[in-house]
Parts: C-alpha cells; sequence; structure tokens
RNA sequence: CGGGUAUUAGCGCAGCUUGGUAGCGCGCCUGCCUUGGGAGCAGGAGGUCGCAGGUUCAAAUCCUGCAUACCCGACCA
C-alpha cells in the first residue's frame, strides 16, 4: 500500500477545520489545513505526505526540463567550509543571513544558503581543458537562509528547497546559448506546472556577476516583489531593475533668479510642499548614504525614491546604507532635510532632476531653502544617472506606453555571473593551444518549495486548493459515500483497483464518515477528478466532478472508468 | 534591529480586572442512531496554564526576568 494509491483511512493527515491563527495568507491558511505541511518553528516546516508527494513531483518537472537541455544532477554538500566563502568574499556580504556553526575542532562552518562556492571549487579541481567545456551542473538540494523575518508561510522560510543549476563556459556566447536554454526551460517548467508567471529583468543582487539575468514571477497579491510592467508591449522588470523613457528636460527660459526663504524645521518633502505650497516634483532633495564606508549625496526629484539596487551598482558598492542624522551632519555640514545639491561631498543627480524647471533646494543656511532654482544653472550637475525607482506615469523604454505595477513571487533566477566566481578562486581551463583562461559561469535557481506555495497562492477557492493536474497528490479521489452499503463499496473498491492498475495515482476516502464531511475535505484537498460512488450505484450510475469548473456529470461506472483515464492522460 | 500582540488539551478560544476544585467549541475514543455537503444523543480520554524566580495560607490570575511565536516598522532628509 502507499505509493500510487492509497485508501485514505491509512493516510497520515489531519484536515483542519480551521484557519490557524498565525496563518495570514491563502496558501499558507490552505497547506496547513489540507495536511501538507506543519510549521516546528519559524521559517521551518515539516512536509507531510501529501505536501511531499506535491513537492516531489514539482522537482521531477524540474529534473525532466534541466535533464532535457543537458545539465547533469549531482548533489552538493549542504554544509561547507567557512573558507570558501570568504575566499569568495561573500563571507561578509551575506554576514548574518548565513547559518553559522563550529564542529568540535572549532573550524567554522555554514549551511549553504546557495552553492557558488562549492561547485566553483568542484570545478577548479575536476575541469582543466576546453574538451571538458561547456558543462551545466544542477542539484536539487535544502538551502538554509537565516531570514531576518520569516513570513507567509512556505513563501520565505529559512530552510527550502531549491534547484539550482550552474553551467562553464570557455565563451561569452556559449554562456548565452546555456542562458537561453534555461530561460526556455524554465518556461515549459512553469507552463508543465501549470501556473501564470511572467519572466521579467531582474537585478543580480547579492550573488554578484555581471551580465543578464532574469527572474520568474508568479503574480499574487502576496508577492513581496513588485514588478514594473508595460500595458502594452512584452517589457517587465523587477522595480529594482525597472527603467523608464527620461523624462522631458524643463524650460526654464522664464524661471526668475533664486531666492532664499525661511522655512524652518522643515525635516520632510511634504512639510515643504505644505509650507511653499509646491507638488513635491518640483522640489530637488538630497538623500544621503555610506557606500563602503564613504559619504555620498543623491540628488533626485522629491516625488521620486532612490532605487538602492542601482545605486549600489553605479558605485560597484558592497555595502551600501543611509546615513544616520549624524554622519549627514558631519559629512554634509548641515542637518537632515537641509543638504543641497552643492553639498561639499560626492553627489550623484538622478537624471530626471533636469526635468525640474523652477525647483525648491535646500542651497541655503540652516532653516532656509531657495526657490526658483535650475539644474544646471543654479548648480552643477556633476554626475548624471538613472538612479531612481520608475513610478506610475513613467513611460516603457521600449514603446512609451505607460508602465503598470503588480505584486510577484519569485520562483525562479537565472544570471550570467561572468567570471565573479571563477576569479575569486582562480579557476582556469587550458585552451588548444594550451593558454589558461578563466572560466564563465552562469547560474540558474528555481525554488522548488516556494513554488509549492506560489501555486495554492494562485489556484484557490473559497472551498480550498485546486490542484493543476501536473501536479496533484493524486489524480482521482473516489469518496464512497457510505462504507456500509456493500453496493457502493464493492464499485468504489473495483474502480479504486482498476484505476490504479491503469497507472492512475487515485485516493479512495474509505473512511466511515458523513458525505458531507467527505465533500468538504476533498474539496479542500483538491484532487483535479472526483468520484462520487452514492446511492446513485443502484442504478449502476456514479458521479464525476470537475474541481476546478464544478462541472459534474452522471456516468455508469464503465464509462466513469473510461473518462477518467481520459482525462488524467 | 525597533515597536506591538500573543503563549491555557491536537486546533480555535474563554477564564486573569476582583488570587481559592481549569472551562467551551472543533477534533479524538466507546456505544446508539444517522448517511449526498462539516448531523444528533449518551459516555469518555486528554492540560507541568511557555519557562524561571518572587509576593501570598493559596497564583493560569499579581510582580520581575527570560524564552518562543505572530504582526508592523526599519528611518527617502
Amino acid at each position: 500500500m502507499g505509493g500510487n494509491w492509497m485508501r485514505q483511512t491509512r493516510l497520515f493527515l489531519n484536515t483542519m477545520r480551521e484557519n490557524p491563527a498565525d496563518a495570514e495568507i491563502a496558501s499558507h491558511q490552505l497547506m496547513v489545513r489540507a495536511g501538507l505541511v506543519r510549521q516546528l518553528t519559524a521559517g521551518v516546516y515539516t512536509f507531510l505526505p501529501l505536501g511531499y508527494r506535491v513537492l516531489k513531483k514539482i522537482e521531477a518537472i524540474v529534473e525532466s526540463e534541466m535533464d532535457a537541455i543537458g545539465a547533469q544532477e549531482v548533489l552538493l554538500p549542504a554544509m561547507q567550509p567557512e573558507e570558501l566563502w570568504v575566499e569568495s568574499g561573500r563571507s561578509e556580504t551575506y554576514g548574518p543571513d548565513m547559518f553559522r556553526l563550529a564542529d568540535r575542532h572549532q573550524r567554522k562552518v555554514v549551511l549553504g544558503p546557495t552553492h557558488e562556492e562549492v561547485v566553483t571549487n568542484l570545478i577548479d579541481n575536476e575541469v582543466s581543458s576546453y574538451r571538458q567545456l561547456p558543462i551545466t551542473l544542477y542539484q536539487i538540494q535544502t538551502k538554509f537562509r537565516d531570514e531576518v523575518r520569516p513570513r507567509g508561510g512556505l513563501l520565505r522560510v529559512r530552510e527550502f528547497r531549491m534547484k539550482d543549476a550552474y553551467s562553464f563556459h570557455t565563451s561569452p556566447e556559449s554562456l548565452d546559448e546555456t542562458y537561453r536554454d534555461m530561460h526556455d526551460a524554465y518556461c515549459r517548467i512553469f507552463e508543465r506546472l501549470g501556473i501564470g508567471y511572467r519572466a521579467v529583468e531582474a537585478d543580480s543582487g547579492a550573488i554578484g556577476g555581471s551580465g543578464g539575468s532574469h527572474e520568474f514571477m508568479v503574480l499574487s497579491e502576496a508577492g513581496e516583489d513588485t514588478v514594473a510592467g508595460c500595458t502594452s508591449c512584452d517589457y517587465s522588470a523587477n522595480l529594482e531593475k525597472a527603467v523608464a523613457v527620461p523624462l522631458p528636460a524643463g524650460d526654464a527660459s522664464a524661471t526668475p533668479a533664486p531666492l532664499v526663504v525661511p522655512t524652518p524645521g522643515t525635516k520632510t518633502i511634504e512639510e515643504l510642499c505644505r509650507l511653499l505650497d509646491v507638488p513635491a516634483s518640483r522640489i530637488i532633495k538630497v538623500v544621503v548614504y555610506f557606500a563602503d564606508g564613504q559619504a555620498v549625496g543623491v540628488c533626485l526629484r522629491g516625488d521620486h525614491e532612490v532605487n538602492e539596487a542601482k545605486l549600489k551598482a553605479v558605485l560597484g558598492a558592497d555595502h551600501l546604507r543611509l546615513a544616520t542624522a549624524d554622519e549627514v551632519l558631519s559629512a554634509a555640514g548641515k542637518r537632515v532635510g537641509f543638504v543641497g545639491p552643492d553639498a561639499p561631498i560626492r553627489m550623484l543627480f538622478d537624471r530626471d532632476i533636469q526635468s525640474v524647471s523652477d525647483g525648491v533646494a535646500a542651497m541655503a543656511g540652516e532653516d532656509e531653502h531657495k526657490i526658483h532654482v535650475v539644474p544646471g544653472r543654479d548648480f552643477d550637475l556633476s554626475e548624471t544617472v538613472d538612479i531612481r525607482n520608475v513610478v506610475d506615469g513613467d513611460a516603457c523604454p521600449r514603446c512609451q506606453s505607460p508602465l503598470a505595477f503588480y505584486n510577484g513571487i519569485e520562483v525562479g533566477h537565472i544570471f550570467k555571473l561572468g567570471t565573479r566566481y571563477t576569479d575569486a578562486f582562480d579557476t582556469t581551463y587550458l585552451d588548444a593551444n594550451g593558454a589558461a583562461h578563466r572560466i564563465i559561469m552562469g547560474c540558474y535557481g528555481l525554488g522548488t518549495s516556494r513554488v509549492l506555495a506560489a501555486i495554492v497562492e494562485q489556484s484557490h477557492d473559497e472551498k480550498g486548493i485546486i490542484w493543476p493536474s501536473a501536479v496533484a497528490p493524486f489524480q482521482v479521489h473516489i469518496v464512497l459515500v457510505s462504507v456500509k452499503d456493500e453496493a457502493q463499496v464493492k464499485a468504489a473498491e473495483s474502480l479504486y483497483h482498476r484505476l490504479y492498475a491503469a497507472g492512475v495515482e487515485v485516493l479512495l476516502d474509505d473512511r466511515d464518515e458523513r458525505p458531507g464531511v467527505k465533500f468538504n475535505d476533498a474539496d479542500l484537498m483538491g484532487v483535479p477528478v472526483r468520484v462520487t460512488i452514492g446511492n446513485k450505484i443502484k442504478e449502476g450510475q456514479v458521479e464525476l466532478k470537475d474541481r476546478k469548473t464544478g462541472d459534474v456529470q452522471v456516468l455508469s461506472a464503465e464509462e466513469a472508468f473510461a473518462t477518467v483515464l481520459g482525462m488524467v492522460k
């Protein structure tokens, strides 16, 4: 027993009628209520049989598509020496987000949040010739990240399952090819999984590296990422990466000379707007950051926000944070709120500051601002870059149509890493002439346990989960209405055995429960096809119900068998 | 890291103000009855009241500390 058929009386499963108190989002509530998972501690979950069946199905699909593009499966260690991370420089970058421990000899060990270091080390040891390249390795592993705040059930956790792949190349063209293969494989994976997704341009973030990067997003209210997407063409990008058409330069030909006005105690843009009765788009603000220990000012319009990912990229900085009030005072010589674009620190200007034709800037003393300020006329625009988040009203960089914003769950992320890690480990191959060159790398992640949550988040109704057929824990759920009725039992057992013999994954609800309980549990569990065997068996009839559409067909037992085979194959 | 809330049976909660035998609903076990959308009746099992101190004749309840969990925020000048 077990495997592809199961009697519900034997299934390790407790469904719950009420939502657990700490579950807020639908996927978390349903996964707990339907008995897929149980929380052990913050951000750490047990997968129960039903949940694990689904996870394995997701992973099997991922594996088959990885295999199809020639990637080879390995299993890298979850436990890794800290030295590797020190060598790559990421021990510091990751900081407290990594679980760290010491072994009995006080050697420092980390639990892998990802595996670039380990796999590069492996390749460094094993690959020496161009003849061995290109090669792509992948694994499905449990990863560990000590998240500041786990949340959203299985969406942001500290221990999770992830497929990660790494490719190694002798040329950028070869990397491009594998990157495209991966991109296409990911599209096939999400199509096979039966979920709606969007591939978006992304920032490469902490993993580092140069070159392209795409994220695969499941659009959902519960998502933590913001996606900016064009309303007419297919441009879409993570907000961290999204760009817009530059705003038109303002016409300052009629702007009078600057004038100092008193603005005591205005600490925010909002206060300043109210006091001077100007819109935020006419304020020229300066935000002070510390990038790798150096103070740098960012000058942009009052209604725009600094995009820290862009700022980090422009500066090439590893660490970036806002300056504290005290640091602002000592670095720029003015209190927070009164640092102007002429402050005596390195200043970066957002390119759209040039859209201001008659602005307000803190280019005077404390508790004063200048009005009628024109960028370029009244202060120098030394370094002009795109450094802000796109906002509502911005135009698509490809087709000029308006951009719109969505929440998304990041379920996959692919990168062209370049030589970020092979530089760190001095990983080279010999070419046909015997000359050594750095190996070029790509890496490709896909969070399988997060995909599970994302599917539930996207595919449910008020009664429960609606599994896409490809990942459903079982294909057919036979609900035997009364275990006391011999005719029903006989018909149910017969169908159960025939479906199993035909290779259909089938769950038989043989519990001595009232029909309402069984129907509600079946809806909660979300198996795509339900066969109800009840008192219509007297007329030789059973009922077939589609979980997603709710469509019901009344058929003979024989017809039902044939129809079910047709539906699941 | 900061703030808030919570912690009492497997799950959801009451009890705490005003200290005195630990309760309810769901679930679970037994029996009867019932059987097409979470029935009913009867009986029953199950709790170091998060942990450690303190106050008191007496603490789930008051006080102190700690732990854990959940939520919100983490400074755009």
